[in-house]
DNA sequence: GGCAGGTTACTCGGATAGCGATTGTCCGAGTTGATCTGG
DNA sequence: CCAGATCAACTCGGACAATCGCTATCCGAGTAACCTGCC
């Protein structure tokens, strides 16, 4: 799995924990986490794909949260990055080979890829049971108070207030 | 995910009802399924590795299920052939930036990365959950009568009496 | 003081290279079965 | 006819290239704020 789902929900905790109606340009989001800035705003812009984040261009422009974080599941947002397509393709090999019969002999989906797309969707449902909301509530019980308090004031303060 | 764990789950099915006492060779398995036989037997190798099939070198070698295919479940197959690490991978970006602590004082995991591995052993668990009898039930059920005669026949047949 | 217009700077989105992992291939080491010879 | 040694063929395992997707980057199109000048 790449690495693009752990910077967008990670992204997306932030944005849910930034000032309310003030936009977060995607240069400064990836300042925050000390990741590349354009590859970043890559995956940023898929979330707007998927209609999860929201962009706005132009001065005091960027990117923030199109629903409230109650809303928004870590299931969309792996789906927003990786496809929603199977991770599991069946190439139905069993119709390959000598023994192998035409296509249309075969009524049901084989057993092995219904069994692994079963798993699969054990695992989307797990991640559907958690929300950035979640994962903002967590990260308000644990993460050190030192950098909660860092961090809202880093948010607060003007883009160009950091340096020196 | 790579394709070698639908080959390896295909290649364990027909191993299942293979006639017993008979190794097969990794070659005639890969004419079975008309796979690269280097490729498959890569793969097949690295079940034998994880103690799932066994292998015999030699005339009348080949390989075989190295126990009952009641106890070889998907998570075997999965793991043996994607490695039996997480697949999400954690970073710890939240400890980078300019709001980021030390290591130290992070007494518990990211949250993030807690809810995609809970969800990634839902999805294990769910693969523990089918066998490799399993699958061969499902077969003996759904796959056409021809074709099981077929397979029947041809596993039974010398490796050389195919050609015309 | 209020407003219109132009300028400017900032934003995002898509097209463009680099690298690692999966895919695919080959050849050598080892082992077993068959064969041939001698008794 | 039987035992033993030799031979040969078949097997697997690991080392070696090619291709695809993730990683990383840059530049252009578009937009909203800002500043200036005028009424």
């Amino acid at each position: 799995m790449g690495q693009g789902v752990e910077s967008a929900a990670h992204a997306c905790s932030i944005l849910a924990v930034a000032p309310r109606g003030r936009a977060l340009p995607g240069a400064r989001l990836a300042e925050f986490y000390a990741l590349p800035p354009a590859y970043l705003r890559k995956h940023l812009g898929q979330l707007v794909s998927a209609g999860i984040l929201a962009a706005t261009p132009g001065p005091a422009g960027g990117y923030a949260l199109a629903r409230p974080a109650e809303e928004i599941t870590l299931r969309e947002i792996v789906e927003a990055i990786e496809g929603r397509g199977r991770v599991f393709r069946c190439t139905e090999i069993r119709q390959r080979g000598p023994t192998g019969l035409s296509a249309d002999c075969y009524p049901t989906r084989c057993g092995v890829a219904r069994a692994m797309w079963a798993a699969e969707e054990a695992w989307r449902a797990a991640l559907e049971e958690t929300t950035i909301a979640d994962l903002v509530a967590i990260a308000r019980r644990e993460v050190p108070r030192e950098q909660q308090e860092r961090a809202r004031a880093w948010l607060s303060e003007s883009p160009s207030d950091g340096g020196a």
